[in-house]
DNA sequence: CAGCCACAAATTTGATCATATTCTGCGAAC
DNA sequence: GTTCGCAGAATATGATCAAATTTGTGGCTG
């Protein structure tokens, strides 16, 4: 552990990779870890393990965690440590209000602007989501089905409405990773079929119901999941 | 800048004022800046002019500046250059959306779990509040108007719910300022008694009708100032 | 004699800083 | 008008300092 040692750390992270700054990499390479169940409620999250296992330097891994903590997907631990957040019942209320005003606010939002290469985009994800889906594949679920959302979002046009949502999405991605890997694919929320006829019929108030569902349903999923604990959870 | 000055640079911002860590003293600080007026939208940030103001290290600064970023209350501008976000009026509804969904929600929550000594001390804030209106004293108005919804908010025991509104308070709190400097403190939204009232019936559902009306009395104002550029505002 | 608590050393981890490096924007020269 | 260079600011690194958890040891008690 001595002076010489460590060379070759900036060569993954600063030199290959591209232009974009490093924080900015390290800051979204994190987020998927968090949003597609690499990391599980509860778990603990060390700047210098973060650091070995990005291959990146300190600093940016520091402020991409203060970013992530700011926008809630991340928990400072009172002393200076930092986990995943574990959700209590209500806390997970708390998001499922949050969520249910501003996601079909913005899939209604999102109706009257979408064009319909658009739509034919998002079947095609969709697509995607039911064969992963039908395969059990869970990250390919979790990130399809992201995908869809925030596709979908996308075409709002409302800047501050979608940083929310995705702030909300990254709070609620460990637990719907949980969720999943107890109980498969089988289950899961799936009322794009519906939002997507809907967008096809410019039915603005359909596809926020549609969406308003899908979240509906995966809430129940995750307390569901929550009410009936894995135990031998020693912490 | 002499070799000389650099010795008592964390004094001042880690020593002195207790043993939090310098970041979260200077987070605090911005983010005061922010809420109270002390920027102005438009305005540009720099880290190295935030050093040399807050007397502090620059890695705290960049943290808490990621942080801030983090949370809307500024804007990373592309190349790396930050500034407070100037609010176009479609952003503007897009808060006022959200917060009409979260605060009325959290005064809702606030009512059945509040003491009558909790709100007496927020009826000595309002009067306050009230004092700084008679006198056009806006900073004080803006203290007080935040530490009023807070206070009330903090007793909602809804943590996430109170973290997203802080979050939107952040956005509007420079176009807040801007209202209160053009138009004094005379119109400002003042449903507090209302709100106080209904606190003692125990009334939740009046209480939330305060609050909604407050915010959307506040939005009106920015709203309209808006409307009015005050002069060649030219972008 | 064995188990347990407490106190202290050590290692791990976080926070901050000084400095080197890179990138952006501006100005001057051609 | 375009291009080169320079100044200034932001990014990133490694080192250094401080704190906290963990570990290990010793003494005490049952």
């Amino acid at each position: 552990m001595q002076v010489a040692s460590q060379q070759d750390k900036s060569r993954a992270a600063g030199g290959g990779t591209g232009k974009l700054p490093s924080h900015e990499l390290v800051y979204r390479r994190i987020r998927e870890m968090i949003l597609f169940g690499e990391m599980a409620p509860g778990q603990a999250v060390t700047i210098q393990g973060l650091v070995e296992q990005l291959d990146a330097g300190m600093t940016p891994v520091r402020e991409a965690l203060r970013r992530l903590t700011a926008e809630g997907a991340l928990e400072f631990l009172g002393n200076r440590r930092i986990s995943v957040p574990e959700l209590t019942p209500g806390q997970l209320n708390e998001i499922a209000f949050v969520r249910q005003s501003v996601e079909p606010r913005l899939a209604y939002l999102a109706t009257s602007r979408i064009e319909s290469a658009d739509i034919e985009r998002l079947r095609a994800i969709d697509d995607e989501l039911n064969i992963a889906i039908d395969q059990g594949d869970v990250g390919a679920y979790l990130k399809h089905n992201c995908q869809f959302h925030q596709t979908l979002y996308a075409h709002a046009g409302a800047r501050i409405l979608m940083q929310v949502a995705n702030a909300l999405w990254l709070r609620v991605g460990p637990s719907l990773r949980v969720v999943c890997g107890r109980y498969g694919t089988a289950n899961l929320p799936d009322m794009h079929d519906e939002a997507l006829a809907a967008l096809r019929a410019g039915d603005a108030d359909g596809v926020a119901a549609a969406i308003a569902d899908d979240i509906q349903q995966g809430h129940v999923q995750i307390r569901r999941s929550m009410q009936q604990p894995l135990q031998a959870d020693c912490d």
